[in-house]
DNA sequence: GTATCTGCAAATTTTTTGCCAGTAG
DNA sequence: CTACTGGCAAAAAATTTGCAGATAC
């Protein structure tokens, strides 16, 4: 089963309110052009896609929103290294392959039972990894313990 | 035991004959720069550090090595999605791991015997991950086969 | 009613490029 | 020699900002 689009408003409202942010038309429409992407956007590429709804909307409206909803955990800023940054609404925990031979991201979606690295390698994708990246998140031991 | 600065060079000059390039003070001084930082410099930072050491060496020149270097495997280019690329030339396997709290990027270093992911949640370094994010690269099944 | 948001344009930041003289191999 | 490089300055690309009017709550 799938999340509607009234299900995914409720939760943009709900998380925009939580930080003290609006809702607001554009960043309604940015989020579920996020949510139903399956691809891995850039800002240009959300701005692209968004005017057809909102055919008024600003690059610069864009960017502000996509701030809005990754603050607000809805959605993750992504960087490959190629220059611009790209967004990421897919709430499902997964990884980011990205091909050297034909720069593509591929989502890798890992059975969370099993251990990570070890089950994302030769997986049933094809995907041949030769190298690899891992990026956490969270708090330093400074700013854990202040 | 370290490697040695004269070593290093080697390492270096056979890296970009290999791929036609040239050995180059500018680059020497940066490959050297990256091999004996701590942090994960911007080209900026670069720029600054090697302009001691070659004090005319332009703000291009650092991004025309960068790329080289990095192309010959001898340093990785990573993003934190905070605007500008950061360089590593830390030869060793290790994971980065950027502080919600100051921005710092503290280096994880894993034991490869053990499950990469369940060790580095809880190390020994005292971070506490909130999110991470796993960049794979390689070949994908249609670049595989080609 | 008021703080927040949008769109616009301009500014900033980051990175790349063209060109010509200089240099490595 | 000859192709690859470095420095310079200009350009391109990506993102951010200031502001005045519009809007959510």
């Amino acid at each position: 089963m799938t999340t509607s689009q009234q299900d995914r408003d409720q939760i943009l409202r709900d998380a925009l309110a939580s930080r003290g942010h609006r809702y607001t038309e554009q960043r309604a429409a940015v989020f579920h052009f996020l949510a139903v992407s399956r691809s891995h956007p850039t800002a240009e590429d959300v701005f692209v896609g968004v005017r057809e709804d909102v055919p008024g909307i600003s690059l610069a409206t864009v960017y502000k929103s996509l701030e809005a909803i990754v603050g607000c955990g809805l959605a993750h800023k992504l960087s490959f290294g190629d220059g611009s940054a790209r967004y990421d609404g897919n709430p499902d925990p997964h990884y980011h392959a990205r091909c050297v031979g034909c720069d593509q991201i591929v989502d890798i979606h890992v059975d969370p039972r099993r251990g990570a690295l070890e089950s994302m390698v030769p997986g049933p994708t094809g995907f041949r990894v030769t190298d690899y990246h891992i990026e956490l998140t969270g708090y330093c031991a400074d700013c854990s313990s202040g």
